[in-house]
RNA sequence: GGGCGCGUAGCUCAGUGGGAGAGCGCUCGCUUCACACGCGAGAGGUCGCUGGUUCGAAACCAGCCGUGCCCACCA
């Protein structure tokens, strides 16, 4: 430390982040710290893949929850001397991208159809470059010690390599298939999404019971339906086999109202009884069941509602309008009929879009699906065995049971934006080529190609993330040196879209699991305890919080608020993380401003040294083994309680008489206590304890590739434990004593001590002189005999004195009533019993003394 | 409909068989020479309810009430 930094230190009483964040991260990227040698094996290194954030997102708090755990993970590793890689990189996020892009356009009054696909694609990219590097950036505010050099992107060259060499090999294995199917229609993004990207909500609807007239018969069959314009594709009517309400009817015909069309009334178990009037309209073009119905009946497929959300030509009259206006239409014409037997509220769940959040349209469609059935079954082995532990254990259990039922994805999308399908058509031959390089022609005809219009559901790509950006299918030293990747942290949400999904490709392409163990995070919540949402206007910007508290602050804040369980965000928790990284610089300040120039050692020549090092290793074999298990709260609160209880509050007071003095011994036993809490701090408050090192003695390069400690369990000292914490009891039985009793706070008391000397920090800690002569003793205090003095209030001695009695005779009681108990002293663990008798005993004594 | 959680101090959360904890907030007292983003001392809880197991239950079991999430093709 040289005069300048003696005296930055001198006069900054306050630590502020905004000061230093910046300078230390750049300071870490000049070192070149995070940017690891492709040396090595998996098994010695550690990596770990960051989920890639979308390239049009901006950092919250998910992600800075996520950042933190693993940076924390990241940095003891490194720090640990192991060859670390953290990488980093963005997601094309096909939906999210070109509805963003899109929406630019509009402005400018128009749509990518205006441009066409080349040039908008281009100006897609042309967006990427602009604010594509945003979030990035906003992970070094965090602190997040990715390998920036090794940055990579969805649909950089290589990596779509990569996922047309998956496609390819997919589809030769017979998984890839293209076919006309059901499917999930968004309206709002115009394609096709898969089961993963719909949500149900709660809605409220209109069930309407239409009557269908039997055709030669007087009969009509009464059918129940929320959607009534579906009637118009409706192919049959279906009843349950066992209701003997219909059986006479199974194989006559309806005739459809409105339409005209003689449809078959047909026998499934699918029918429920119960519910309405026990027959069921089949809409095989417009609804799931309908649809699986259908194809097993071999009903025609009609298709009333096209992909832009309007009924088409087969609608009739109706062409043209909305769904939501042919509905009304159809009901109007309806009830003109006289075939409109009911209408009733009805509240039942319907699924939306994840992605543009509008209601999905049932559709038939020709799409690319992927079987999963042969993939998950190794997929499913490698967790069930534990290669790769899944930690809460309850997710491996919901992993497990969704990986067992899976069912094919729609892998396309009817987007512009992502990897185009690698499949061409020859129009002349109807051949169909599927690639991974563009054919130019065709192979069987000479014909010219045309390629897929449709682009890959963006999970696709990020399925293969942790192997992709290591550089697979090339056999690169990277991939060599890092996969598997060490371990992954999740939110929930994406256990099946994406964690599930990469560990199916890990094992299907590499060969080998992506990772060793995953963690599955809480959800930070609201302060309300709602989700955090934008358009709910429930978000925290963690931005905002870095720039106000510090990126350590919200780091420390978000590990200590986290848990299994969700939780709601914690201001008071981010504040804490303030307060610690304010206490740390100033407890810093001095020591480092009064120590003796000596080594940093651990030197003990008291007790409360011996104290101090046994509780200081003890933190760091507690913290570490705490950090490895993803118990990030609790590592961080013991570190936090070891800091300031044990160390700033207690070893501090009582060593700095000597540290004044320029005691070699506790200036050397102080640096090292420093070194190491620095240390073990710094994964989850790197900017911090870093600009702290600078000014430590034994700082020689920076703190983010020093050594983490490893706890010394030879310094583990009961006896000085037992000493100094029954010193530390006394003191604070002394101080509560002095306030109760209406002494002024500076003012000293007369004591002596009856028994055995206690530590001889207590007397200058808790004011009292135990030398005292002359006086009464007044009060007892454990050992301490307090003398009578003019600082006295006489009768709140008294009353203490009372409380005192009563209390004691509340705890003899309460022991009197345990032993007493047979049952109790038969039949519980000896030492339990010994300890209770114990207890009972001091209780007596002291009960006896103060009478 | 199935599954998984949660209900502990005013607030946010720990605690999983032997006398209720933390942070914040609150009260009282401190310009004590690192820090008022501080120091010292306090108040505050029949651990959702009811039963059961046990010498002993906040914790284990059962039921109920409240609440959240995930999965699921009853129109």
């Amino acid at each position: 430390m040289d005069e300048a930094q003696r005296q930055r230190l001198e006069e900054t009483t306050r630590y502020d982040s905004s000061e230093v964040e910046g300078r230390i991260f750049d300071e870490w990227m000049e070192g070149g710290y995070f940017h690891p040698e492709a040396d090595g094996s998996p098994e010695e290194n550690f990596s770990v893949a960051i989920p890639p954030p979308n390239v049009t997102g901006v950092l919250h708090m998910g992600h800075a929850l996520n950042g933190s755990m693993q940076d924390a993970l990241v940095r003891m590793n490194r720090m640990r001397g192991r060859n670390t890689l953290w990488i980093l990189g963005t997601d094309h996020a096909g939906i999210a991208t070109q509805a963003v892009v899109e929406k630019d356009l509009r402005k400018e009054g128009k749509s990518r159809h205006d441009l066409g696909r080349e040039a908008f694609v281009e100006r897609v990219w042309e967006w990427k470059a602009e604010y594509g590097s945003r979030i990035v950036e906003q992970y070094k505010r965090l602190g997040a010690s990715c390998d920036y050099e090794r940055e990579r992107f969805t649909l950089d060259e290589g990596y779509v390599k990569a996922v047309y060499r998956v496609f390819k090999q997919l589809f030769d294995k017979g998984y890839i298939y293209r076919d006309n199917y059901m499917v999930n229609w968004d309206p709002g993004s115009h394609s096709a999404i898969s089961d993963l990207e719909v949500e149900n909500r709660e809605v409220e609807d209109v069930l309407y019971s239409i009557d269908y007239p039997v055709e030669g018969s007087e009969e009509v069959l009464t059918v129940a339906t929320v959607r009534p314009e579906t009637m118009l594709a409706d192919t049959a009517v279906a009843v349950n086999p066992d209701d003997e309400r219909y059986g006479h009817l199974v194989g006559e015909h309806v005739v459809l109202p409105l339409v005209g069309r003689r449809i078959p009334i047909i026998a499934d178990e699918h029918v429920d009884i119960e519910f309405g009037t026990g027959a069921l309209k089949i809409t095989p073009g417009h609804d799931p069941n309908d649809f699986e119905i259908g194809r097993k009946h071999g009903l025609e497929e009609i298709g009333v509602i096209g992909p832009d959300g309007r009924m088409t030509e087969e609608a009739g009259k109706y062409a043209g309008l909305t769904a939501p206006e042919a509905q009304k239409a159809v009901v109007e014409a309806l009830r003109t009929e006289g075939r409109l037997r009911a209408e009733e509220p009805y509240a039942h769940s319907v699924p939306f879009s994840h992605r543009s959040g509008e209601r999905i349209e049932p559709l038939i469609s020709l799409q690319w699906f992927c079987r999963m059935d042969e993939l998950a079954r190794p997929a499913i082995e490698a967790v069930e065995r534990d290669e790769i532990h899944i930690t809460p254990s309850q997710w491996k259990r919901v992993y497990l049971d969704w990986m067992s039922e899976i069912r094919p994805w729609c892998i396309s999308r009817q987007l512009w934006w992502g990897h185009r399908i690698p499949v061409w058509y020859c129009d002349a031959c109807e051949e169909t080529i599927v690639a991974e390089s563009t054919p130019k022609r065709c192979g069987a005809c000479g014909g010219e190609l045309r390629q897929e219009e449709d682009v890959l559901d963006t999970w696709f790509s990020s399925a293969i993330w942790p192997f992709a950006t290591l550089g697979w299918p090339e056999d690169t030293p990277e991939l060599r040196a890092f996969y598997p990747t060490s371990f992954l942290t999740t939110a929930r949400e994406i256990l099946f879209l994406w964690v599930a999904r990469m560990i199916m490709t890990g094992l299907e392409f590499p060969g080998a699991i992506p990772f060793r163990a995953v963690y599955v995070h809480s959800v930070i919540q609201a302060r309300d305890g709602r989700r955090m949402s934008k358009s709910l206007g429930t978000g925290i910007d963690p931005l905002e919080e870095i720039d106000v508290h510090g990126a350590d602050a919200l780091r420390f804040g978000l590990l200590a608020m986290s848990s299994t369980q969700d939780v709601r965000f914690s201001d008071a928790k981010v504040q804490q993380g303030r307060d610690l990284a304010n206490k740390l610089w100033n407890a810093s300040r001095l020591i480092l401003l009064n120590t003796a120039e000596v080594e940093a050692a651990p030197r003990p020549s008291a007790v409360e040294d011996r104290w101090i090092l046994s509780r200081l290793e003890r933190t760091i074999a507690s913290v570490t083994e705490k950090l490895e298990a993803y118990d990030f709260a609790h590592a961080v609160q013991e570190a936090y309680s070891f800091f300031w209880r044990d160390l700033c509050d207690w070893y501090l007071e009582i060593a700095k008489p000597r540290l004044y003095d320029g005691e070699e011994e506790v200036s050397a036993t102080l640096l090292y206590t420093l070194e190491r809490v620095l240390a073990l701090l710094h994964p989850t408050m790197p900017f911090v304890t870093e600009e702290i090192w600078s000014f430590h003695p034994s700082h020689r390069g920076h703190l983010a590739v020093h050594a983490f400690p490893r706890a010394e369990e030879s310094f583990f000292d009961e006896a000085a434990e037992a000493d100094v914490e029954g010193g530390i009891r006394l003191t604070q039985r002394l101080r509560a004593w002095r306030d109760l009793a209406g002494v002024p706070a500076g003012a000293k008391l007369a004591a002596v001590i009856d028994g055995v000397e206690p530590p001889s920090f207590v007397s200058r800690l808790s004011r009292v002189e135990f030398d005292g002569i002359g006086a009464e003793p007044v009060a007892s205090v454990g050992p301490v005999r307090v003398l009578d003095s003019d600082q006295l209030d006489a009768s709140a001695v008294a009353e203490r004195l009372e409380n005192r009695r009563a209390e004691l005779q509340a705890e003899v009681q309460r022991g009197e009533r345990k032993l007493g108990n047979e049952g109790f002293v038969a039949k519980a663990p000896a030492d339990v019993v010994e300890e209770e008798r114990g207890k009972l005993e001091r209780y007596r004594t002291e009960l006896a003394e103060l009478s």
